[in-house]
DNA sequence: AGCGGAAGCG
DNA sequence: CGCTTCCGCT
């Protein structure tokens, strides 16, 4: 039905877009790709790199390096054989008004996906029932070419532990025994997540979860994973459904669900959106919450989606300087930028402990849009 | 190159 | 509904 063209696979395991992203077919169970998803698809393949590529260093952006390739490939998929780059970017721009997508202004072929509206809206990280990923971090750092450079970590770790858990718990514990331990966890009530006994746990020292605004990169972390802002635990858990038992450290204790650093805690993903989708109609909470501020403000709603008046949110976020400043910082004396670039901070692992080594966890009262309930939707 | 209206198709 | 086709405009 795809003239005999279509990749029969398109996902990696543990990769999925949700139902809504197919076309429902009239034979069931036949599923139609779309062009974005088409699009993502050569973006994962490292043989149409040289049609189509990620753009380096900017999050969600792709270069159509060879339109009428690309065109050539979508009207073959679609059996179109009249296909061309005219008509494939007149497809494109539907997307814009659908937020998938967006043009990136003075940049000829170069579009831009936003991920938090393909992906974030479709799993909403309070509706993980499970714990979050464990990383499972090696020195074999496997990277999968269909996450694009600088997609934040919860976004990715969110959707597809959400969408592997929400389908299936049993394929979670087959990945991830220890969470059988989380769960026993959970249903004790325990006040402390970060009391389970390392023993069970998974949790590498080397731990990205939750922690977009404030990432804590282990000064081991390879350089190419600071740079693209994605964390080996995701990449490495996309490719391997083994898990691997890690060690902790002194500095980074094994404990599933909440993030210590030197004895420091800090607030976890879940804890973080579920005060948040609390405190927002519709439970939806505005991007920037969820990652840094500058990247997820592209993709906030326009403003006429956002009426009424100011609500007051509380959240207490870990903040940690940035990724680059740190390794920076690390050959010189430690010294550290906050998230805002502000201040100075002295910090690190060889850092005098009792003045140097403390995170900063900073608690802050914002004002929050008070947005329409369903800004958050999927595309209609 | 890029945009978006209009009409049509399955 | 998600394009495809066509096209005038910038």
């Amino acid at each position: 039905m795809h003239c005999g063209c279509t990749p029969s696979s398109y996902w990696l395991p543990g990769l999925a877009f949700p139902d809504w992203a197919y076309k429902a077919e009239s034979s069931p169970g036949s599923r139609q790709i779309q062009l974005w998803h088409f699009i993502l698809e050569l973006l994962q393949k490292e043989e149409f790199r040289h049609v189509i590529a990620w753009q380096q260093g900017e999050y969600g952006e792709f270069v159509i390096k060879d339109p009428d390739e690309v065109a050539r490939l979508w009207g073959r998929h679609k059996c179109k054989p009249q296909m061309n780059y005219d008509k494939l970017s007149r497809a494109l721009r539907y997307y814009y008004n659908k937020r998938i997508l967006h043009k990136t202004k003075g940049k000829r072929f170069t579009y831009k996906f936003n991920f938090s509206k393909l992906i974030f809206v479709n799993y909403p990280v309070w509706d993980v029932r499970c714990p979050p990923q464990p990383v499972l971090m090696g020195s074999n750092v496997c990277r999968s070419p269909v996450v694009p450079p600088g997609v934040q970590r919860e976004v990715l770790q969110n959707t597809f532990l959400a969408h592997k858990l929400l389908a299936n718990p049993l394929t979670c514990r087959r990945m991830i025994p220890s969470l059988m331990d989380y769960e026993r966890c959970l249903e004790k009530k325990s006040p402390s997540i970060g009391r389970c006994s390392p023993a069970t746990c998974l949790l590498g020292p080397y731990c990205h979860f939750g922690l977009n605004d404030g990432t804590l990169y282990s000064p081991s972390t390879p350089t190419e994973l600071r740079s693209t802002g994605f964390s080996a635990s995701t990449s490495r858990s996309l490719c391997s459904s083994s898990p691997v038992a890690l060690q902790g450290t002194s500095d980074w204790p094994l404990c599933p669900g909440r993030l210590f650093h030197r004895g420091q805690s800090f607030l976890s993903m879940e804890e973080r959106i579920q005060t948040l989708g609390q405190r927002l109609p519709g439970g939806s909470f505005p991007a920037h919450w969820l990652g840094q501020p500058k990247e997820s403000l592209t993709f906030l709603p326009p403003p006429t989606e956002i009426k009424g008046q100011l609500d007051i949110c509380q959240v207490a976020s870990a903040v940690k300087p940035d990724p680059e400043v740190e390794l920076r910082s690390l050959e010189q004396d430690n010294v550290f930028l906050d998230f805002h670039g502000k201040n100075k901070v002295l910090v690190g692992p060889h850092g005098n402990q009792s003045t140097h080594s403390k995170p900063i966890v900073c608690t802050h009262t914002t004002r929050l849009p008070t947005v329409s309930p369903n800004w958050l939707v999927k595309p209609t």
